[in-house]
DNA sequence: CGAGCTTGTTGACGCCGTCAACTTAGCGGG
DNA sequence: CCCGCTAAGTTGACGGCGTCAACAAGCTCG
């Protein structure tokens, strides 16, 4: 009964694939993560992983979607610490993002990357990121509504908010800024030019 | 005399090589690109591009050096062409950057990607982008000293800047943006709200 | 003309993803 | 209880990849 590790059925192999690749990831990379280096680790054949994902490709999308959920979940925590939207929430939400991003390099890259997962086979993917984007667009519209900011398409402002948080979180994964660089300052810096320049008032 | 195509030597193999990577980056990522397929595609043999470049990388690092050429070029045109340092400039260089991103996504991403190069090996790469931040770190000191926009650290204005810039091209080029979006638009709302984001007043 | 350097080719190795054929474990029905 | 079915895992094989070593062809200069 003790289904653990009783050799031949490995009891949950799924959940270990998923796992060690994602680990894999984040120390090495998406280009690190090789069926049969998975299938080392883990001590199981090289095809082992075939019973479970059609191809790598299916594996790294399922990594995917787990990043997403793991991402959703901070970010709605964030909502729920402040329940009343207050000004403080969009630089909150921003920081936790980029925070995300740091933690989980290849998650990230792997998630907004075209590069090794190639979306247009995997539409349910897009869709669970529209789902995310589409949270910060109702943000923007709890702010315009309070006059906080400016009343643009937000649509428009929604995707620039994004663009800036991504970017940064972006170029810190790819060691584009100098590392010297106070990280929080620079997410502060951001996400206040950011709400300066949406704004109301003028 | 004519060396065309006179067979065994090639004339100016590095060259093509250099060409024919950076086409096939552009359209089928830098996953596409293969010492193999290159050869072929040149009619030379599998190997042919080692007596020009070390590895696979260096040709790749070789690409992106040129990518960071070009892209330089089309700034500094920018700068020529308003040389009073105007109120336009700024945007316009956004403008400018973003679009490279989207004619070359492959270059783009292999210059401000670290997945295929690993730039710890290539510092020269290094530099060469530093020196473009540099540029945009002088452009923000001269906004600064013109009086246009907040004396702060021009550094972490510079990230700010170029982290908004950079994100939008980032998520352009990797299809994160509904295609029905208004490129042109989001360039220019990206680039006042930045601006406004860093104005003086307030 | 011939020696030596440069450039290109071929064969081989060990990786990789993946498929087909096989084996083993465990389960449900007689 | 056992027997056959199915799910899960293994092994062998194929072609593609990057790369190295050994070799060959062409160029250059004395």
């Amino acid at each position: 009964m003790t289904r653990e590790s009783t050799a031949y059925h490995h009891g949950d192999l799924r959940a270990a694939l998923l796992a060690e690749a994602a680990s894999m990831i984040d120390e090495g990379g998406t280009s690190s993560v090789t069926m049969r280096e998975i299938g080392r680790r883990l001590g199981v054949s090289r095809s082992a992983a075939y019973r479970h994902f059609e191809d790598k490709s299916a594996l790294l999308v399922a990594v995917a979607a787990a990043g997403f959920d793991r991402l959703r979940d901070r970010l709605e925590a964030v909502g729920a610490g402040a329940p009343d939207a207050g000004i403080e929430q969009l630089p909150e939400v921003g920081r936790v993002y980029v925070r995300f991003a740091l933690e989980n390099p290849g998650h990230y890259r792997l998630m907004y990357g075209k590069e090794a997962i190639t979306r247009e086979d995997h539409p349910e993917l897009r869709e669970t990121a529209n789902a995310l984007f589409d949270e910060l667009v109702r943000i923007v519209q709890s702010y315009q509504q309070s006059g906080t900011i400016r009343r643009e398409d937000p649509h428009l402002q929604a995707y620039v908010a994004w663009g800036a948080v991504h970017g940064l979180a972006s170029l810190l994964i790819e060691g584009q800024i100098l590392t010297a660089v106070d990280v929080d300052a620079l997410i502060r810096q951001t996400t206040s030019t950011l709400l300066d320049g949406m704004r109301a008032n003028r």
